[in-house]
DNA sequence: CCTGTAAATGCAAATCATTTGCAATTGGAG
DNA sequence: CTCCAATTGCAAATGATTTGCATTTACAGG
């Protein structure tokens, strides 16, 4: 069993550690940028776009800025894109350093998630992967229930 | 580790036995609709809906009906639906009776996917169910790599 | 075989998430 | 303080999927 370490996420990033890493690529600091990291690191859990968007304050920031930002800061490896049921792509921060490899148990009524520290077996993934003569094999895992406020 | 039955998916099912089962349910066979079961007959991979619309002899029949369709017998349990990293949903026939549960590895240059024999174990999805007080839980897995002919 | 009717279809327009072109703006190195 | 690449807003373009509606059709029952 793989030993997780994403418990970093849980030690929130300070504000000025994130946006150095942007400067460091040579990236600007802009407001929305600022207020984008801000609201990933107030939010521990994988938030869409939308919700990014609707947590802005004063709704400045266009939707296609919050698209931009988090694709560059998603290439940067500072974000990790999930994909739940519905249609939506979430984001959610990654430590430095950290691969942010972890998997979530999505409830199919409210989208509530919770960060799970199991992980699909990484021998038996190596087993797979070299079985079918495949290359740098990774793995998707999303676990779909009821949660306990959902169930009445 | 969960013994899979989806070797059944190989046994091709006859269209006479899919069109009965949308019989009993008191739905319509059409040309569309027999077409579009005969190419995932053909197929035993997941199919795009743009496949099988190009598939489809002489272009006939509409997207619109092709996604229709595709609803229906999903719901009616005929077919599974799969994600894989591109946008677009993927189709496969499943075996009345099988609950079509399996998962795939995927090239990511070339989107061939290998069918796969392996599960999440079931004992630990129990636990990460009643852990977290979950209920009805399934998960979505789906392994990603370079396939053979992709790495050159 | 004929018919009534619910089920299905085609077509076009609507939605949703996301992307992109472009001209105007701006952060921050020097 | 200046300059220029990096960014942004806005609007229009995509791509997948859905939906409204008027028209057609499969097939149960006579």
């Amino acid at each position: 069993m793989k030993k997780c370490v994403h418990k970093h996420l849980h030690h929130k990033q300070e504000l000025p550690a994130l946006t150095d890493r942007l400067r460091r690529q040579s990236r600007k600091i802009t407001g929305p940028r600022a207020a984008i990291l801000e609201i990933l690191r107030q939010h521990p859990h994988p938030l869409t776009i939308k919700e990014i968007f609707s947590e802005m304050p004063a709704g400045e920031c266009d939707l296609a800025t919050i698209y931009r930002s988090l694709h560059l800061i998603e290439k940067m490896g500072m974000v990790k894109r999930f994909h739940f049921h519905d249609g939506a792509a979430r984001f959610e921060l990654v430590a430095e350093g950290d691969d942010g490899h972890h998997h979530h148990l999505v409830c199919t009524k409210c989208s509530q998630a919770v960060e799970l520290e199991e992980c699909f077996p990484v021998e038996l993934e190596r087993k797979i992967a070299k079985e079918n003569g495949f290359k740098a094999v990774t793995h998707k895992l999303e676990f779909f229930g009821i949660c306990p406020a959902c169930q009445r």
